[in-house]
Order: structure tokens, then C-alpha cells, then sequence
DNA sequence: CTGTTAGCGCGTTCAA
DNA sequence: TTGAACGCGCTAACAG
């Protein structure tokens, strides 16, 4: 059970159509209707050539097949930046749900935030004949993904919005949902609201932050610049830069963080500071109703993100019904404010 | 600039090596060499060629170069039970960390804990010609891995033994780490300890359940099957699980939780409970030291335990130096115990 | 019902 | 230095 099958697998590779047809005593063409259900064949060589191809194990290469179908490899990217981060994970599965009931596989390309990397790994993907990416791309430098898209490998964004190219993508209300918050912790009465939040670059980082100014506009309140931080890419870094604002001599009474690593990064400095500061930030997360410290944050579903940036992609790589317009879509995932307390949580 | 290439791109496909010859005016084995960099070419055909491959964006197919070369796809299928689980997008990245410096892609095969699924998972890679198998497999029944090895794909599994054919494999020490645990919890007085795991079909379950009752055993204790609680797969159902073992008449002290799952299940039921509950778990997790109640965890390193894994799979994949032996190969990561707590994070 | 021819995109082998 | 032939594994299209 455990041996190799015989003569032509100890030759290194395994067995091919051919092999199984030679020990048939068929021809390759043969072969290839009986496995692939073509009915043209008769009962009796029907039996002979699946015999062959059970006793050699043979499973057909799905490569060079669709190399001769002229078909796509079934194969997409997905270009992330750390899949370690929930977000990210939450999101490459809500992908590959979509994915995998087409017959389509899910290829990591993880660029640890380097852009280099990045480039690199979109080029990879590219000649590797994906037959589609779906892309969170670490800054607005987006080139080599407009060039993959000028070839002809159709590009999905998630959370972020192409910029230079055309393409679908999936947004969330980043706008929106910092606004809101903000305004929330204003009705609450804070009027020194320190902001910890993502590099510049980063479309989400940038877009929160202008929700979380335009609340304080319309409130009358200057923004001071002396309570924002941005460029934390680690809760590490977010909990230096959370303490930072905490030591300021006027120190803010709350703090809204544009993401999941920021809000965890800031609650480990205020829980340091043992001073009582409010907490606010983009992202909901695990345990985030376990921090024994009231915590508000934007909430939106992740798996869906995932999921409607891979229902675009599909659109485009298999156009079942009418092809969609080549027009790019845009969809907003829209967010809900959610507060957790000890008196357990309350969704807004 | 947004605009296709010329003629051959409208036929559908990617420019291929022909076109790119025809556009230069020379063979197309002649443009072969000058982009692979070959440098039996003449300087002037040299840039002719570059020039007419930039005009077209021509970007070499890599599939179809591996098949002639008989090479393998440079892709690697990661078998996991569900990726959203911080434990699995961990060791994904780990795993895809190491294979990626090797030119190796990682491929997800997600089988959300259903058999069937991870059955037609495995064919589909191996149907992909992946070079290897990175595998953490749900149950005991291992045939299709095995039938995969068999075939000659290199499989490593990370975290479960081999059943029934040979692999190489990196494994936690389950046993250990859930012993010392329990050793702790009995040393602090504990009597009645409960235990909320994995289902029994799942190996690290059942080897960090046979630790708990060693250890218990070893203290002159029975084991209470009225304490033990097995087959929660989220932590809903833990928390479940929990809820019944804190609602006993005679209800246990402490919590062992053999994973991540449990132990953050469980810590809801204790914090609903309203009563003070020792609290271990095997595994880390993030915010394990935000709970607001003591939390000891028997800790590893993912990452490292997705490295190793990848590290012996591409050492059969690539035979850079000798092969390594063909016996197969076990790794064991060790644990530490890690205590959170008011007083911070403690080490042993 | 079955086999032959041809070729997907690429690169090795051999000849020119 | 360059090109022609051949084949990787597979399958449409066309014989027979």
C-alpha cells in the first residue's frame, strides 16, 4: 500500500495520461474521455482505462490542461499587508469562501508592508496567470497594480479605492464612521480628543481622520495638532505614541485610533497611565467586550468586505449572465457604532 | 496610458513569447534567451527584443515555462481548518514567511472543519501539482494526505503526528504543556478542576486532555468525567460548555481549556458567572493580558511552529545540500507558562 | 466508438 | 549568434 506504483512514477514525476492509456492498451485520447466523463466510449474500455488509472494513482494535471483549454489557472492573489492582523485573516477567508465553490484557489501574497515586496509580489501574481487580484494595497502608489490591470488580470480593492486606474472596489465608510464617533464622544461632553492613527499614505488612516476633523468642525472645535499621531503600524507603536498624548500637559480626555492595531496599542498606555480616558476606534475585534474599560468602536463586517470584493472579482473572470458593464462598481460596506461596557453591548 | 497594447492583446490572452519575437523580428527562441538573459545574443537583436517585450507588456507564463521544464508550480497548498482563528493566520504566516524567499506561493485550502472538504481540498492540490503540503488536518483520518505522500508529494504537518504513513511533522509538546498547567492549578490548591477541549477526535485535544488527568493522576486525583467537556469547536459553544460546568452542584474551582477557543469561551462564562474561577488555557492569543482576571496560558510560538513546518518542507522540496534523509522527520516546539495578571506578565 | 493530428507557451537539443 | 525541430501533459477537431 505504501509502495510506489510501478516502472514509470520511479522515473521522478507521476503518472501521466499516456501512462495510464499504454497500460490500458488505449490511446492517450482514449484515456482522457473515459476520466473526464465523456460518454464516447465503451463500456468495456470504459472499465480497462479507470482500472489503469486507479492502480497508478493518476490524477490529472489541472496545469497543463488549462494551458491547452486556453482557460485561466484558477488561481487569484490576495495582496495584503500582514495577514497575522485579524482584519486581514477575517478577510482572506470571507475571499476564499466566495472563491472556492467556483473552482477558484486563494494565493497568499503577504507584503509585510514593503512596497518593494509589494511590486514584486503583484509582478509574481502576474505571471504566475492568476486569473485575478484582490488587493489591499499599502499606499497610493498603485502602479503595478494599474499595469496588471492593463493586462487584462481584472483587480479588485478592498477598502481602498484604486487611484490612477480604474478598477472595483469595496469600501467601507471610513468617513462616516469616524464622524460619527467623533460626534459621539463630543456628546459626551470631551472637548480634548487625541487621534492615534495610521500613516498618512494609508487611504483608510486618512479618510478616518477627516470623519474624526469634520466632527470637530462642526462642533466649533479647532484641531490641535499636538493631539494627533500617525504612522503607528504596531500596537507597540501605538501604545508609545497613545502615552505621548497621555503626558501632554494637557492631556485629552479621549482618544479615537483609526484602526484595530491602534485601539489595542492606546488601551495598553491608558491602562498603564491609570488615568481615566475614554476610548474610541475604527474596527471592532475579538474580546474587544473583555478590556474592564468602556470601549466604543466602528464596527463593520469583515467577512463581508471579503466576500463582495471576491463576488466583483467573479463577476469579471467568469461573466455567467451578461458581462457586467466594464464601468468600475464601487460598493460601501456601512458601519454601526458599538459600545462595550459592563453592562455588556450596545449597538448604535 | 490606460490603453491596451496593439493588436494581439484584443485577441483575449497575454502577449505571449511569439508575439514578442514577431514585433522584433526574430525568433522566437532568440527572444527566449534575450529575456531570460541568456547572453548568446547580439547587443542589437538584444535590445530590439527588450524593446518590443516592454511595448507589449510581455510577462514570460510562468505555468507554461514549468511545464516544459518539468519543474515543479512553486506553489505550496496550506491545509488549515479555518483561518480566521488567529492560530492558523499565524502559522499561515510563518508558513508563507519561509516559502516565500524559496519562490514558493502559498495556496489556502480552508476545510471550515468538514471532512468532505478537506478530502477534495487535498485532491485539488495535488490535481494543482503543488510542490508540497503544509497540512494541519482535522481528524485521525488522514487517507487522502496519506494517498497525497504517496503520490510523491512532500507533506508536513504542523501540530498533529502522521496516522498511517509517513511524514515529517512539527508538533507543540501538548502533553507537557497541559501537564505543567494542571501542575500549577493543583499546586494553588485547586481540587476540582474542569476541563473544556477540542472535540476527541483532534489529536492536540486529546494529548493535552491525557496531560491534564497525568498530572492529576500523579496528585492522587480522580478524574471527574462529570468536569470534562469536549467537541466545542467556537467559542460559543464553549462558552456553553463552561456555563454547564460552573452551573454543577458541586462546580470546579479552576478551568483548564485546551485551546484558544475554549479559553476565551470559557472566560465569558466566568465573567457571566459572576464567581472567581481559576482560568488556564493552552495557547496564547492577543489581549490575553487585558482580561481583567488572572489568566494563565500555556504559550508557543506560532510563527516559529509555521517556520519549522515550512523549513522541513522545502529541505524536500529543494534538496539543496544532501537530501535530507528520506526517514521522516519530527520537531517538537517546546511551551512555557505565562501567567497574566494585575501584577503584569510572569514567565515560567 | 476510437485514433491521429495539431498546438496551448515555453525551452532544451541540435544543427546551421 | 541564430533557428528548426521536438516535447512537457493535455484535449478540441477531425478523421476512420
Amino acid at each position: 500500500m505504501a509502495g510506489m506504483a510501478d516502472g514509470r512514477a520511479a522515473k521522478g514525476g507521476k503518472p501521466t495520461l499516456r501512462d495510464v492509456a499504454e497500460l490500458a492498451g488505449v490511446s492517450s485520447m482514449t484515456a482522457s474521455r473515459v476520466l473526464r466523463g465523456d460518454p464516447r466510449a465503451s463500456a468495456a474500455t470504459r472499465e480497462r482505462v479507470q482500472a489503469a488509472a486507479d492502480e497508478l494513482g493518476y490524477m490529472p494535471n489541472h496545469m497543463a490542461r488549462s494551458l491547452r483549454l486556453g482557460e485561466g489557472t484558477g488561481l487569484v492573489g490576495l495582496l495584503v499587508t500582514n495577514l497575522a492582523n485579524p482584519f486581514y485573516s477575517q478577510l482572506a477567508l470571507g475571499v476564499d469562501s466566495v472563491l472556492a465553490p467556483h473552482g477558484l484557489k486563494t494565493v497568499i501574497a503577504n507584503t509585510k508592508q514593503d512596497p518593494v515586496t509589494e511590486r514584486e509580489l503583484v509582478d509574481d501574481l502576474v505571471a504566475r496567470r492568476v486569473d485575478g487580484i484582490v488587493a489591499v494595497p499599502a499606499s497610493t502608489d498603485q502602479r503595478h497594480l494599474a499595469t496588471a490591470a492593463a493586462g487584462g488580470v481584472p483587480v479588485v480593492l478592498a477598502s481602498r479605492p484604486p487611484e490612477g486606474f480604474e478598477a472595483d472596489c469595496v469600501l467601507v465608510d471610513d468617513f462616516g464612521g469616524a464622524r460619527r464617533a467623533t460626534e459621539d464622544l463630543l456628546a459626551q461632553g470631551h472637548r480634548r480628543i487625541g487621534f492615534v492613527g495610521s500613516p498618512r499614505t494609508v487611504y483608510t488612516g486618512t479618510e478616518r481622520l477627516k470623519g474624526f476633523t469634520d466632527a470637530l468642525d462642526a462642533a466649533g472645535l479647532p484641531v490641535d495638532e499636538r493631539y494627533v499621531r500617525q504612522g503607528q503600524k504596531t500596537t507597540g507603536e501605538a501604545t508609545l505614541a497613545a502615552r505621548e498624548l497621555l503626558s501632554l500637559p494637557d492631556p485629552p480626555t479621549a482618544l479615537f485610533c483609526s484602526n484595530n492595531r491602534n485601539t489595542i496599542g492606546a488601551y495598553h498606555a491608558i491602562r498603564a497611565a491609570g488615568r481615566s480616558t475614554a476610548l474610541t476606534g475604527f474596527d471592532d475585534f475579538e474580546l474587544a467586550d473583555a478590556l474592564g474599560l468602556p470601549l466604543t468602536v466602528v464596527a463593520y463586517d469583515t467577512d463581508q468586505l471579503g466576500r463582495r470584493s471576491a463576488e466583483l472579482l467573479v463577476s469579471r473572470i467568469r461573466p455567467a449572465d451578461r458581462p457586467p458593464s466594464g464601468k468600475p462598481r464601487r460598493i460601501t460596506v456601512p458601519t454601526e457604532l458599538v459600545t462595550y461596557n459592563s453592562g455588556g453591548k450596545q449597538v448604535r
